[in-house]
DNA sequence: TAGGTGGACTTGTCCAAACAAGCGAGCACC
DNA sequence: GGTGCTCGCTTGTTTGGACAAGTCCACCTA
């Protein structure tokens, strides 16, 4: 049962896409979108909200609303998981496990994982056969033994994971920044050493709040970049300080 | 004066920033927050909805919501304007302009920016005395006298914008990528040339969806780091694939 | 013609109520 | 001891109404 403020909001943005309502021209009021599909304002409001969410159409108080862009946004799954992603824009696409083993966790692992021992997990994947990134996992312990029993060729982690124990990645803090390829990244990748990755360090967490994974993703440059709509309203996205110290 | 939602909103999040409600626990219900602040259930939603969307706060039907970081996060004036950021964040910055001046606009340009002239700046701005950033912004001919009557050590282009013509920058589209340094990036910065630097382009409108300026920042490798926290329910954040081919 | 003003229109905020849907703890039963 | 089930609690969805606050246009006036 898809709830009705997402059956409208799906019909909306549908109609965006398509050019029905070109950007930079005025959405209808809610007033009118509520007498079309017979709902009520606040379920107009709650649809519209998704649209500004993702970046869709913008808003002021007093006027009507205004279609800002009509390219289509992407579901935390595709942001997560490489495979999800890659398949829902029709690349072709592989993975593999180059090593795997376990290890005592660091002090800043135990801290963001809970998780005394770790699962690392080393893998390369691939774009239309092309690598294009090398992931380095720790998963807490508590998944790790799931994680052990995939093939090394295993497509989707993320699939996998949700088939055999129901786990679904809900939440995730991304740090993104751009690093030099060491010696194996670039033996991995097939670039020059020194060459610039993209570089995407990410926390996973349960619907529970519970650690799953921590990971250092590096992307290829050129292969893949990220990509983020937002307003003045809520965004969050935000910049920090690099770790390295500023020359003396 | 603040919306009854903002200021809920506020004081949880003080509580949650504050360790009153530790990472991992339960918040409240909605009804006891209710009853707390003397408001109606809804508006404790919209003011948890905020939380949840800054990603201090997860939820699942029928179980309490869960407090999953306790991290401040930043505006969107912070992540639009350099200057901003650095001051909110207590760093020393300066801004010093390179070269500037008006030419025709490219044809990919034209179309983002919907102006046939642009005033193309190239600006270099420095965190703690050292050069961390250089900055290529096309800004759209409407607002190019402006920019031009700016001093070129102007600290913040964002607020000078703001008291000249009361111009407020309301959304914006970011692409984050990683290139190598080219000449004048290694000269400008202080690096080897193709060392790697984080690339952001963007691309931001006013509030009535008129574009302002289309820029293509480059952060020297280790200055700065993107941050993003989501969630399955709403995320902005996307992948996409590069420009660059795929070897054939 | 330029400028100000009023009022209709639109979005933002808040309330009160009701039901649906999912979670989790405690209980009975095997 | 473990398994399954019921029931209360909590969040999700929707409605309808009311008022506040801001925008925009048409009209009036100097």
């Amino acid at each position: 049962m898809v709830a009705r403020y997402e059956r409208i909001a799906d019909e909306l943005r549908e109609e965006i896409l398509s050019g029905a309502h070109p950007v930079g021209t005025q959405l209808p009021s809610e007033a009118e979108l509520a007498a079309r599909f017979g709902a009520a304002r606040g379920t107009v409001r709650q649809a519209v909200a998704v649209l500004a969410a993702e970046g869709l159409v913008g808003s002021r108080q007093g006027a009507r609303r205004i279609v800002l862009g009509n390219a289509p946004s992407q579901s935390f799954a595709e942001l997560h998981s490489f495979a999800q992603w890659a398949r829902a824009n029709g690349y072709r696409y592989e993975g593999r496990v180059i090593e795997q083993r376990r290890r005592p966790a660091t002090a800043a692992e135990a801290a963001r994982l809970g998780s005394g021992e770790v699962l690392d997990v080393l893998r390369v994947r691939s774009l239309e056969g092309e690598p294009v990134l090398v992931e380095r996992t720790a998963y807490a312990a508590w998944v790790a033994g799931e994680v052990e029993r995939l093939p090394p060729d295993c497509e989707s982690v993320t699939q996998a994971l949700y088939d055999a124990i129901g786990l679904v990645f809900a939440y995730g803090e991304h740090l993104i920044d751009a690093v030099p390829a060491g010696a194996q990244d670039a033996r991995l990748l097939g670039v020059r050493r020194g060459s610039p990755l993209l570089r995407q360090r990410r926390v996973t967490t349960t619907h529970e709040g519970r650690p799953v994974e921590s990971s250092d993703d590096r992307y290829r440059a050129g292969s893949v970049t990220f990509s983020i709509r937002n307003s003045i309203g809520a965004n969050p996205l935000v910049r920090q300080a690099g770790d390295l110290r500023f020359r003396p």
